[in-house]
DNA sequence: CGGTATACTTACTAAAATGTATGTTCTTCC
DNA sequence: GGAAGAACATACATTTTAGTAAGTATACCG
């Protein structure tokens, strides 16, 4: 439907589309929201523990991108102080799964990956 | 055996190394090099062509962090002109199977993503 | 009453990532 | 002979990303 559009999509080609969603969910702090996530519904602050280091303006611009790309569901209840509500869509799910898998294996392999430095 | 070093690691954690390691292998260029890789080895203006919108500069500088990770192996013939190929390690290739799980997903939910975006 | 917590936004600054252009050294092709 | 290709390094300019600080409205705690 779009004009650069091509199909297949390949993250391999410049132009391709599947570029943008694939710097949303391997930027830094997407990566680790969307692992954070996958605890289930969490709010703003308790997002910010969980993430060691975020600063409250690129989770809050991480959670906008997120929800942008239809991965994270935001839930504000009208009431003061505000309460809003986090949570991964169930496409975000399964992107969620497949950043968790890699996380995994880097945690797992740490130790291998730590010494091919030294070495 | 480091300082800072947590047990078990924990990507989470701020102070953790394998954020660092996170970071080579989510980098914008990491993710397309591991990914161009999986064909087999090629050398460096093959994966130059391949990796679309890759600059000399950026993918030279990647192949080094990824080399330095153990991830990817560089053999230079001696020869002139240079003639070097880059292929995966067994470890690289592990990595790379799950950074490819990843943007297969993405190319597989693009048209829900972008149908997501539009809304 | 003063401090704390909530979920942000905005303005400003600093640091990191990336691109562009150029040089290298020699060989092959027209 | 001049151009192109190989695999980079290096210097410089620009863009993107990220951090800091401050502001907002209100309600609860002591």
């Amino acid at each position: 439907m779009n004009a650069g559009m091509q199909f297949p999509p390949n993250v391999l080609a410049a132009e391709c589309p599947s570029r943008q969603v694939l710097k949303h969910l391997t930027s830094q702090w997407g990566v680790l929201v969307l692992l954070a996530l996958q605890d289930g519904t969490q709010r703003f602050s308790a997002l910010r523990r969980r993430v060691g280091g975020v600063s409250e303006r690129m989770l809050a611009q991480t959670l906008q991108v997120l929800e942008g790309d239809g991965l994270v569901l935001r839930v504000a209840h009208q009431v003061v102080p505000p309460h809003v509500d986090y949570s991964l869509t169930p496409l975000g799910a399964e992107a969620a799964q497949r950043v968790a898998d890699l996380t995994g294996w880097i945690e797992a392999k740490l130790p291998e990956i730590l010494a091919a430095q030294g070495a």
